[in-house]
DNA sequence: TTTAATTAATTTACAGTGTAAATATTACAG
DNA sequence: CTGTAATATTTACACTGTAAATTAATTAAA
């Protein structure tokens, strides 16, 4: 006597293109841009459908932010595993920072948008896990082939936050003093593999 | 015949106490609860006050960007220019870091929530450019008296980076993989200033 | 085929937001 | 007092997120 319940798979085709619409809206203008009901009227589905299959607002955007995180460790996975490894470290860099700089967007959905209480996100928290862990790997090589020595928790972080700030500084538009980031990067990745 | 107007201390007196309201409200809840109602009713004045000492809402955390700004410049100003200048640049970092932990909230609003159009808010941009004054200051310190080499923005940018990427990861809560800001940095510092 | 059941989806409603426009209040010069 | 000009408040509007009420749709049983 029910009606049909709808499947995963056509909840999960909603949530995509509910967070694909959301997405666009984000990047087009801004955060506080982003309306439950605007995104529901480029779907051409009622406001309310959003409540059915997403918590609230701050959910789609943990989702938007996870599907982003994943795109990110994707972009870093793909990155050839070139010898030696301090070449690999280099090149991971450089696609972390090329991520940033191409999407500057989605790299400021990941790390410049205050989120209250990540971990009732699970997703999230894997995605977030995914990115980390090639860089972990790749800093391990780089230990393990005598390249570099040091405690591996504390060079992959080193090496991670120093890119990390670059970017972000340069997202925020505090890149002043005649540097661009074009200029600085280079010269910070030679400076960081100079001596060890 | 006119109605006595306000004198500019006046119009002052009620930016700051108004700015004042705001922030506390700020560091209370965060962002999306400072209203411009909710500021008005613990000044116990009118909603529409703001609009005549301030331009909108934008325009207010505008301001408190400015106050914070000047605030991290005065703490690394203040920071005792001890002899050798390396020494000096390792505490800049740890007063940078500390006003971060100790004010988190202050430090994401410097460079944590995206605010559109810096450049229309000249005094936002002059409390900015004190701050890396300071920094910049004592990096060309450290390359006259020879204890570096390099360029003078470089050596700047890359170390400010660094510092702030670190910041940055923790306020974000990313630092995860067991290890703490409290053990990572002053180990990233040691790093920074090895070999050189 | 009608009917009852049960889920999906929409509509309505509410409290709250930033802020423009209309209004009221105040204080001085004549 | 009265006109004037500045200050301050009130009202109003178009939004927001989302809870609650309602309608629509689809199934299985009668």
């Amino acid at each position: 006597m029910p009606r049909k319940s709808l499947t995963q798979t056509e909840i999960d085709i909603f949530r995509t293109s509910f967070c694909k619409a959301a997405y666009e809206l984000y990047e087009q203008k801004d955060y506080q841009a982003v309306t439950m009901r605007g995104i529901a009227k480029v779907l051409g589905c009622s406001s309310m459908m959003a409540y059915r299959y997403f918590e609230n607002k701050e959910d789609v955007f943990a989702s938007l932010r996870a599907i982003r995180f994943d795109r990110l460790a994707q972009t870093l996975e793909e990155v050839a595993e070139t010898l030696p490894p301090m070449e690999y470290l280099r090149d991971l860099g450089k696609a972390y920072a090329s991520f940033a700089h191409t999407q500057p967007h989605a790299y400021r959905l990941l790390y410049m948008i205050p989120i209250p209480q990540v971990k009732i996100y699970p997703e999230l928290v894997k995605a977030q896990g995914r990115t980390q862990k090639v860089l972990f790997a790749a800093t391990r090589q780089a230990i393990e082939s005598g390249d570099i020595q040091g405690d591996q928790v504390l060079l992959a972080h080193t090496y991670w936050a120093s890119i990390h700030g670059l970017v972000s500084l340069d997202l925020a538009n505090q890149l002043t003093q005649g540097a661009s980031f074009n200029e600085l990067f280079p010269a910070m990745l030679n400076r960081m593999f100079k001596n060890d």
